[in-house]
DNA sequence: TAGTCCGAAAGACTATTGTCCGTCGACTAT
DNA sequence: ATAGTCGACGGACAATAGTCTTTCGGACTA
């Protein structure tokens, strides 16, 4: 599993768990609705400022965040 | 401070603290030396996979990577 | 004083991130 | 049926990540 795909399911199920649409959170984060879209569907990878400040819009730690990407990477290699 | 700065000063840390040289670094992750340096001096910040690259490459967790970096972000907020 | 290792730095380049415009289908409610 | 919300998806673009090559200065060593 590529670390985009990995990001995306957790920040599309944390985006969820806050009940808020792709494009609220785009604008908390101040980033772009197809942005969001993007990164959700794996078709892009955040830099380290889009994830401090999607973290800080999800309300969640950064390293947290994070930690959940790895976790799902680890569990399956494939 | 910035992000990239503070990814910067953790990098630089860390690879010092495992006694490797940027170039060797460099080797060891599959990225450029330049973009190594460039990295430490807080002129580029990483990408996910360049945070996971690295983190791997300096045998550390990718979550304490950026516990490290927000830590120093939440420390001088300047 | 030549030789190596190290890191800063610049220039030119490619690849990717991130924005901004829009359209579309599925669903919900009025 | 019409309107609204939501998310997928496209193209075009600006901004930045990341590579490659090279030069330079400092520290150390022979």
């Amino acid at each position: 599993m590529q670390p985009e795909k990995a990001f995306g399911l957790v920040l599309a199920e944390t985006r969820k768990k806050r009940g808020v649409s792709q494009e609220e959170l785009a604008e908390i984060a101040g980033l772009d609705r197809t942005f969001i879209s993007l990164l959700e569907r794996g078709k892009r990878q955040p830099s380290l400022t889009s994830m401090l400040t999607l973290a800080k819009a999800l309300n969640i730690k950064p390293d947290k965040l994070l930690l959940a990407v790895t976790k799902l990477l680890d569990k399956r290699a494939a």
